[in-house]
DNA sequence: TTGAATT
């Protein structure tokens, strides 16, 4: 079973906006009276498959207001198809969300956040299924092979998980369908140069829903993630354990939330995260990063002074499921962020009454 | 040997 887990290199792509008006803010009219979106609107890729409209929003929306957003699903089924759109008031907010959230892992995702492409029917279907590539090809030496038929948006080379070495299958998603189609006239068949074997180009199949395999598969992955945590903390973790006797009684209150004693942080909308230590210069997008790997993550929010707008040393997470909240807070409580530990547990009601006077 | 990229 481990042996069929598969797992992907992609490209980060930006497409970058169409337009090149140098204004900065503001809805742009063009000469049709058409707004252009083409520097607010963005396409959103790699969601988690249970990642909701709402966690969407929020997600997005802690960058800066947004105009629309809309998390694309199944017309049949109502499954997230796990992409979305973002599109913001100020172009600025679109930039900002690209630097900061592109690239961001939740679960077992690493979502793209780019700029969307204006629709159109002539980037539909551009989407290319190669097989016969030679095992010690590259997805640079891939892409490389098929840049001189297109723009090439995304590629992808299939890889065994365990091994890690090429499954000889690949995906080439062109901007637009005439230059799939060229490709496909162009390689198919074709020996790439040194190798001994033909590749077959062709257009891709629709993803299918995953089978009862798939779902194994994802299980799998999850579960393991659970147990492992973000993989960019491996490294650098201390033990909370070592850490209880060391730093502050709010890490033994944790330890009693753990253990079902106070759990003030449940409420109707999910639970709460108290996460204490943050520098002054923590912003949303950070508690994304600690928390997205873990599970669900509703809400997000850095507690700020009024007048300096620094934050305050804390800010909570609010995450849908118990037992992702408690991986995540026994995970991240006691972890080094930068050179301050955190403290994380649920939400105590004595952490409660003390943000409610400000004595934190 | 088939991945959720155009609302």
């Amino acid at each position: 079973m481990v042996t069929q887990i598969i797992s992907t290199m992609e490209t980060q792509v930006s497409n970058g906006p169409t337009s090149n008006s140098s204004l900065p803010n503001g809805p742009l009219i063009s000469a049709n009276g058409a707004t252009d979106d083409s520097k607010t609107n963005l396409i959103v890729n790699y969601l988690p498959q249970n990642m909701t409209q709402e966690e969407f929003k929020s997600l997005f929306g802690s960058i800066g207001e947004i105009e629309s957003c809309k998390l694309v699903r199944d017309k049949i089924t109502g499954q997230s198809l796990g992409y979305g759109f973002v599109n913001y008031v100020d172009s600025n907010d679109a930039d900002k969300a690209i630097n900061t959230l592109n690239g961001l892992k939740l679960q077992t995702k690493t979502i793209k956040v780019s700029y969307a492409r204006p629709s159109s029917a002539s980037i539909r279907d551009a989407n290319l299924y190669v097989s016969g590539l030679p095992k010690t090809m590259s997805q640079k030496e891939m892409e490389q092979l098929f840049s001189q038929y297109g723009r090439i948006i995304t590629s992808r080379i299939l890889v065994d998980q365990v091994t890690g070495v090429s499954r000889g299958v690949g995906f080439i998603r062109f901007d637009k369908r005439i230059e799939a189609e060229e490709a496909i006239k162009g390689l198919n068949g074709q020996k790439p140069l040194g190798a001994s074997e033909p590749i077959t180009v062709k257009f891709a199949n629709n993803p299918s829903q995953k089978t009862g395999q798939a779902l194994l598969t994802h299980l799998y992955q999850t579960t393991a993630r659970r147990y492992t945590g973000p993989l960019h903390h491996q490294t650098q973790r201390f033990s909370p354990l070592s850490l209880i006797s060391r730093f502050s009684p709010i890490t033994i209150d944790s330890m009693t939330s753990l253990a079902g004693v106070n759990l003030t942080g449940a409420s109707s909308a999910g639970w709460c995260i108290f996460v204490y230590n943050l520098s002054p210069e923590a912003d949303e997008s950070v508690l994304w990063q600690l928390f997205g790997p873990f599970g669900a993550v509703t809400n997000v929010k850095v507690i700020r002074d009024f007048t300096t707008n620094k934050c305050k040393g804390f800010g909570f997470v609010t995450m849908t499921n118990y037992d992702e909240a408690a991986m995540a807070i026994a995970s991240l409580n006691g972890y080094r962020l930068g050179d301050r530990i955190l403290q994380v547990s649920f939400k105590t009601s004595e952490e409660f009454v003390k943000t409610k006077h400000g004595a934190i």
